[in-house]
DNA sequence: ACAGAAAAATAAACACTGTTCACTACATTT
DNA sequence: AAATGTAGTGAACAGTGTTTATTTTTCTGT
């Protein structure tokens, strides 16, 4: 079945061109200002054919953001090589901080904007969130390493995560979302920094 | 100058119907569902008629936006009555927290949403927000209020400030925009609360 | 009280958006 | 060679924010 092999790889990978053509695309200029047909354009398709492989808008950002998962996850396997809890949420911080300074659409993609999310509980029942999901349990099983370890207080992993997750987050959505501007521009990324350092002291001394 | 003061008054009052019409609308069927022909209807004017009242859609949000500010600020003076400084900042968690649950739209509009942050920067200077800046400010005077008298160990007030506003930011905006499906619904409040509460024992500890 | 000026409101259009559907053109199977 | 299946599309639909020329209303000076 040579045949139905080649079409059905020609079709991955046509599905695969659109990704790529929007994903540039977004990157180059922002959500806002591309649309369908800017897609459609970039492809040299009809803005009919992307509806041939993906549902909607929604679902194309979906498969964006789940790509967006799997780099993070890539970036985030320097983790591996730390030993010490702490330290390996100090490293996750960083990382994640990082993420959203070098691809911030992505990570509009993966932790702000809604459309995606639509998409993935319209697909998926109520509480699945593949990439999210598996990114929240490495930070919850770091945790709890830590506690079972001795290094962290016994309490519930999963607040404690979400605490963690919740600070570095709000970080970056604050300063992608134009939120920053009540500091002096020069000093933005620095308190930034400042605060991330600040946050993983008070692990290090009270968690 | 009866009839010019009485245009002005009718001029604002018709403004601030304006205004009303569109947060009720936006509270009650969400950003996405409503357009300023929406809008124009439930006044009973046409759609341009806005237009003399407002230079776009990004002016009259950010004008929602700064009533929203007005009404966190009318909130949170219940932390005048608390002396202690990591009290003060335990109850603007909880005060910011329980703000984005009862008016998840005005919260948006405050800290999440684009479209007013566009129109402040286009009408303002570089860092002009006047809601935010305030805001943001009085965290600062409470976190220097603590260094000062010896409460919190001495540091840069600025960065502190904004790790603890990311903090609380970062729960809100991780559960309005649906990051939280990785827990069970159930939980999902309850490990809010939590997270806040641990991140408040951190800061009783060690900052 | 009435003509003319000023102000307020609007209908209609413009240039977009995401999405659907009837239809064509081509590849594959019988 | 005829019939079938499928990839692709043009054109349309219903909606968006916004602008402009035009009409309607209100006010002013005679």
């Amino acid at each position: 079945m040579g045949i139905a092999d080649r079409k059905l790889r020609e079709k991955t990978e046509r599905r695969q061109a659109i990704l790529e053509a929007a994903l540039h695309l977004f990157t180059e200029q922002g959500f806002e200002k591309v649309s369908m047909r800017n897609i459609a354009d970039a492809i040299e398709y009809s803005p009919a054919t992307i509806y041939l492989y993906f549902k909607d808008k929604n679902e194309l950002l979906l498969d964006l953001q789940t790509q967006g998962f799997g780099q993070l996850a890539q970036e985030l396997k320097v983790l591996e090589a730390i030993e010490h809890p702490a330290e390996q949420l100090r490293a996750v911080g960083e990382q994640l901080l990082g993420f959203a300074f070098r691809h911030p659409e992505l990570f509009e993609l993966m932790f702000i904007m809604n459309g995606p999310m639509v998409a993935a509980q319209a697909c998926a029942g109520a509480n699945a969130w593949p990439g999210g999901g598996s990114a929240f349990a490495q930070v919850v099983s770091i945790v709890q390493r830590g506690i079972d370890t001795g290094v962290f207080r016994p309490q519930k992993a999963d607040s404690a995560a979400l605490m963690i997750w919740a600070n570095v987050h709000g970080l970056a959505a604050l300063h992608l979302r134009q939120r920053l501007v009540v500091m002096p521009e020069e000093r933005r990324e620095a308190a930034m920094h400042e605060a991330l350092n600040l946050f993983h002291e008070l692990i290090r001394r009270a968690l």
